[in-house]
DNA sequence: TATAGTAGAGAACGTGCGTTCTCGCGTCAA
DNA sequence: TTGACGCGAGAACGCACGTTCTCTACTATA
């Protein structure tokens, strides 16, 4: 079951739990992030994430030092996890303007999921922005990071400065509206328009 | 001070409330408004309510049977305001073009707002619709009424069904992103993306 | 002035939270 | 087998919440 033998040689000092705490952290943070994502982070106790992760709240309070904590690591892991879903899908597009269209249907297969909720960032900056600091500049670094990286695409597909900001809007609403309808139809409507501003932007220069 | 006098006509049972009770009923939901969509819902206690508001608890209990119930109060009154904002922005506009894009002007004013934080529909559905259906009954309904408003200024300018929905996700965007950013900035980078949506639209007619 | 009724201040109540502590069991070295 | 240790279960603690209740002071009439 266990690929890594437990650690014998620690004989001395009774320690053996370097790798099993690994394991008991992936558990804590999915269990977290199921939660958090699907009922909110203040709706969620710690009792809650013990029932769920099947740890103790003692080995809890031992992996993690407070819930903040863990809602910022839930945070950052979401942030990797987008980032790696997002850039996947873009490479397997064969040009720059397919490219950034990629964005969107990556997004139409996320709406689709039963338990799309929503920008996990979104939802946390519309419920703790305004009481917990660190959560807004996580939020804040995660979008920008988005935005960062459309207007590298569209510097590549030789897009003007204005696109990227522009494409970022569709997205962003598109996740909005997708969570709030409980439909993925915004996914379509954003990849139309998206199609719309990037032929206008790159046939500016060849009609002017 | 007090614009209206007492209502010295009720007498014999000791009633004289009925335009007081307006007033607290006023008060109480222009304080929950504040309070709510600066801090977000659930970080803020009917104490908090209680000292904003200058009302005992006790009157707040006997003006409202809950907390729950201030809550929907708050965001049907939003729901108007916002309402009575769009349309008085877009009813200043002289052509139908001009009043798609009065809307973004609208938000570009609103973003600019020192305390502006977000759509508070969009807040409160990150917070709570996970965990108190009604909140997102109630921020579906907002969401609705905007696509269909904006549909109808989109058939009064002969523009295509599709072209409804995506300047709805222009305009979603445009508010989480100066939100989350602190700047009021996308609702011109939303406003120049409606042009060349619109401007697209309405000429697919002329070129074909 | 005396009295009944009302409303505000805030204590009280029950609950649930984040966090820490206690207890008892199981595990392993000698 | 013994004994010490480590861990999980969950009780305990302090606090804050939503809601209700109590007490006090004041207003208005006779």
């Amino acid at each position: 079951m266990h690929p890594q033998s437990p650690p014998a040689e620690s004989a001395g000092t009774g320690r053996r739990t370097r790798i099993d705490d690994d394991a008991a952290r992936e558990r804590a943070l999915q269990a977290a992030d199921r939660l958090y994502y699907s009922r909110g982070i203040q709706a969620v106790g710690m009792d809650d994430l013990r029932a769920e992760s099947g740890l103790s709240l003692k080995r809890l309070y031992a992996l993690f030092p407070s819930k903040e904590a863990i809602v910022e690591e839930v945070l950052h892991r979401r942030h990797d996890t987008w980032v790696q879903g997002v850039t996947s899908a873009v490479q397997l597009a064969h040009s720059p303007r397919e490219r950034l269209l990629a964005i969107y249907d990556f997004l139409g297969r996320w709406f689709s999921d039963d338990d799309f909720r929503g920008c996990a960032f979104i939802n946390s900056f519309g419920e703790l922005a305004g009481v917990v600091p660190r959560v807004a500049e996580i939020v804040r670094d995660h979008k920008t990071d988005f935005q960062r990286y459309v207007a590298q695409l569209v510097a590549d597909a030789g897009g003007s400065a204005d696109l990227g900001p522009q494409l970022v809007l569709l997205a962003e609403g598109a996740q909005v509206t997708a969570a709030i309808a409980g439909t993925p139809e915004a996914a379509g409507h954003a990849r139309r328009a998206a199609e719309t501003l990037i032929d206008a932007d790159l046939n500016v220069g060849v009609r002017a």
